[in-house]
DNA sequence: CTTGACTCCGTACTTGACTACGGAAGTAAC
DNA sequence: GTTACTTCCGTAGTCAAGTACGGAGTCAAG
């Protein structure tokens, strides 16, 4: 398909999955990439398994996972632990439905205070500004 | 008028606010929450306008300003300064906006990916954790 | 055989928003 | 007047997910 070769370094594979090499490097302490042992005295070579291994991560970090979910993702890479894989996607799932909860939430409150600035231009407080002084957006303080 | 007090020490102030002491030492030192000159070698007092700062600095965090972004809003904090207000609050509409679009894409993608999970529980391969290493969720890679 | 680009490696720095620590001094309770 | 809690203050550590750096080694071209 699009992969090109099985021969690669470090930098090929980088641009190949479209990271930067020190991450790549941080993924291999991280234990997320394992590092192909090089030919004595020489440099590594990668292949299609790496930007593979390397998609999966980047995928899984867009739906939210951490690094550290990741490798228990990882973990149960056979394929053979579907109800573990799904438990873990079902929380993160209602994770990310409290994000969104959340997010709307903020959205109507700004989405508000914009346009209550924008209706009354000649009051004297913005009222936007004031609306700031109230509190109460509500769900989720950061300090729990 | 639900305020107790103008005689709090740092640590009342924390309490009432809802935060910890070193929050406010440190929000002190950014220059988001000014500190009363205190009387020859004694202890600082705070009053109702530091819990109304303090409240201010957390419903802005909650609404997703930054604290540099905060400190923004600040200096617009006389009420004189509605358009600019408006226009901080109004990108910030816009970031909310794109992140909760983000977020129901990543969302429609863990659903299905749980349900393909739950439809096939006898298959070989955890279609979860394959279409994992198919990529493209889309929208935002976190290295622009 | 010498550039110059790239790799390897360990270590240290970055960002944002705190949080913790250590020691001196003030303050309240008993 | 001693004990126990706070405050004050500067500095340093934490977390995640990288990014940067410096020096040594390696590889392909010229
Ligand atoms: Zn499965
Ligand atoms: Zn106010
Ligand atoms: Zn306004
Ligand atoms: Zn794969």
């Amino acid at each position: 398909m699009s992969v090109k070769a099985n021969a690669m370094t470090i930098g090929g594979l980088a641009r190949a999955a479209n990271v930067n090499v020190e991450t790549i490097r941080y993924y291999q302490r991280r234990g997320l990439l394992s590092e192909p042992k090089r030919p004595p005295g020489g440099i590594r070579h990668y292949g299609s398994a790496d930007i593979d291994r390397l998609t999966f991560v980047k995928t899984a970090q867009q739906l939210g996972f951490s690094l550290d979910e990741i490798s228990d993702l990882l973990r149960l890479e056979d394929g053979t632990h579907c109800e573990e894989a799904s438990a873990l996607a079902e929380h993160k799932l209602k994770d990310v439905r409290e994000k969104i909860e959340r997010l709307v939430k903020i959205e109507k409150a700004l989405s508000e205070m914009v346009s209550q600035c924008h209706a009354k231009p000649d009051s004297i407080a913005c009222p936007l500004i004031a609306s700031l002084h109230e509190g109460g957006i509500g769900t989720g303080s950061p300090r729990g």
